[in-house]
DNA sequence: TGTATTTAATTGTATATACAATATCAATAT
DNA sequence: ATATTGATATTGTATATACAATTAAATACA
């Protein structure tokens, strides 16, 4: 008597499962990113964040988080530590309940600092993962934004 | 006088950046996941662990981090998570330094529990991304191992 | 106008993740 | 034989992540 059923089921989740390889390629990606930005005592998460909010000027959370897909509660705590950093600030707002955020001075020096090492891991990435990937994960983001209307 | 060297970078970055966005997808996916296994009480991320032993069989930490590409000491910590629910156990080794583990039965029978959550979660996951995801996933992982010899 | 509901964000708690440092044991060189 | 080097895993520390619960403020409504 084998456990032939229970193996087959395992081996199928460990070669199929699309969230394994995902978090695999993640994590190695990530570590790539890491790397290159750790001079700079940042992280990708980090320039994640930094470069949305740039990119939105003045930004709410909530909004950060809706193109990120990001929890508002990790957020949250990750704008703790960047403004303790010196490199987002919160703005005044009309509304008592929200906590605009955009980038400081030294905010938007951090980032141009990053470009040099950003551009290494982005080659050394697309390098590893081939020249199709871009277009690969701008068609996933498509779909999972259209589909989260 | 703008800011338009700043904002280019950003906005380059925002768009272009491969850690962003592989991030971005891992979050949606490794959700969707998450959500399926909830009622069994376990998560992905262990749901990756659990598996990957499986095929092992007798596991060595550091194979399962090679395989995963996980850091050996983020293993330490899930494994002794587990182990306290009862799915791993280590089994002795002759080398002294050695922790191998494997699955036990309430492990083997968590992964034939959580067999319709995953099937339910990989088909959505299948129909957000795409029917090419996989052999996509496949490839880069090809890749990534190739290089990491 | 005062209360209920909704909205925005934070706080409590738990897991996940990785780097640096450490502990332990094995293998090797002298 | 012993000291050095190397391998294996754990522990200390920090960040990242999300769910549940809470706080605070705006809006709806009766």
């Amino acid at each position: 008597m084998t456990n032939s059923k229970i193996d087959d089921l395992t081996n199928t989740i460990a070669s199929e499962c699309i969230a394994v390889r995902l978090r695999i390629v993640n994590r190695v990606v990530s570590k790539i990113y890491d790397d290159a930005f750790r001079p700079l005592g940042a992280k990708i998460s980090q320039m994640n964040i930094l470069v949305a909010v740039g990119k939105m000027g003045i930004a709410r959370p909530a909004d950060v988080c809706q193109v990120l897909h990001l929890d508002v509660s990790t957020l949250s705590r990750n704008v703790e530590r960047m403004k303790a950093r010196g490199w987002l600030e919160v703005i005044p707002d009309e509304d008592g309940r929200a906590q605009p955020i955009r980038l400081t001075s030294t905010g938007k020096k951090l980032i141009e600092q990053a470009a040099p090492a950003w551009e290494m891991a982005q080659k050394q990435s697309q390098e590893l993962l081939g020249a199709a990937i871009s277009g690969q994960l701008n068609q996933a983001l498509k779909r999972i934004n259209e589909s989260a209307s």
